[in-house]
DNA sequence: AAGACGAAAGTGGTTGA
DNA sequence: TCAACAACTTTCGTCTT
């Protein structure tokens, strides 16, 4: 992983940090995000690492969900693997076995086309490695219970996917979704909040502060910007501003105060567009945050400052 | 002229009877 | 199943820089 070194193109430092869940690398010093949603850092990384050779290159888990068959295809049952895996894994593996006895041949065709279409949708978006396994997880289990039926695959791929990247706090709006799969962003909304609750998989609400780093980096904010943006936000949090808004705008408002406070004006236009959110929305959030929280004085200090 | 602000009307989703 | 409701959007006119 040390190829992967590099310097922070904005500051020049080499002093950077990775963010494995969210695939982010940010540079500690000026907080760029020097490189987001990094691709693969499992099986994938020859062409940073060609010459060591074939021994490091398979680090992943000795089963995945990616392909269609769980990786295993005619290796199930194979005492001599069995030894090597905990008791969970073991159990996982009977269950397989199972399936591999009772799964129609049309599920197994389902399951293989819907995950090269997850895989594609995935890698669009450059989501990290575990959160393409997290949905591929959770399209299986949707395909076992039937509840493709009715819904056509690519939809249930896209809801399957924003749920994984919601539980890993990588959250990607359902707009980003609905681009990169094609699929309406209604259908993506439904169908996430139709397989996620015939699954019981619990939907914490998303934290703005998740999408703090990403707008930020857009907006190509200092780090100190960001920082107060994400010390906003606890405050907001605390005042209970935060509850029944959108994530987003949350975020978008917070970003636009303290890019303010920091005299590293962006337009509320700017802000809108990264966060996916419209102007007005920005404004009332904006006005919330300067009513109850005062940061007007703090605004007021940097435009004095200027005048000097 | 561009950006910020606010009002009004419309949309889609949630909730509770 | 339907109506009320809150959050958000769209649109548009006015004010500020």
């Amino acid at each position: 992983m040390s190829n992967l070194v590099k310097k922070c193109p904005e500051c020049g430092s080499i002093n950077l940090f990775l963010n494995k869940d969210k695939g982010e690398v940010i540079c500690k010093d000026c907080g760029l995000v020097v490189e987001e949603k990094m691709v693969d850092f499992g099986q994938e990384w020859r062409e940073f690492d060609s010459d060591s050779g074939d021994k490091k290159r398979r680090t992943g888990a000795p089963m995945t969900y990616t392909q269609y068959d769980q990786g295993l295809g005619t290796e199930v049952g194979q005492k001599a693997d069995l030894y090597k895996l905990g008791t969970k894994e073991k159990n996982k593996f009977f269950r397989l076995r199972k399936w591999q006895y009772r799964i129609s041949t049309a599920i197994e065709r389902n399951l293989k086309l819907a995950l090269a279409e997850l895989k594609r949708v995935s890698s669009y978006l450059k989501l990290p490695k575990s959160v393409e396994e997290e949905a591929a997880r959770i399209y299986t289990l949707a395909v076992q219970r039937g509840l493709v039926r009715g819904r056509s695959m690519e939809s249930v791929v896209a809801g399957s996917l924003y749920a994984a990247c919601r539980r890993h706090d990588v959250p990607r709006t359902l707009d980003e979704l609905s681009e990169a799969s094609g699929i309406d962003k209604k259908e993506v909304g439904r169908t996430y909040r139709f397989v996620t609750r015939e699954l019981g998989i619990s939907i914490l609400p998303s934290n703005p502060a998740d999408y703090i780093a990403r707008f930020a980096s857009s907006l190509k904010l200092s780090a100190e910007a960001q920082s107060k943006a994400i010390e906003i936000l606890e405050m907001a949090q605390r005042v209970e501003l935060t509850s029944g808004r959108g994530p987003t705008g949350i975020a978008a408002a917070a970003l636009y105060v303290s890019a303010l406070i920091f005299g590293e004006k962006r337009t509320q236009r700017e802000v809108a567009d990264v966060a996916g959110v419209t102007e007005v929305t920005i404004r009332n959030r904006y006005k919330e945050l300067l009513e109850k929280l005062g940061l007007e004085k703090d605004i007021k200090k940097t435009k004095k400052k200027k005048k000097d």
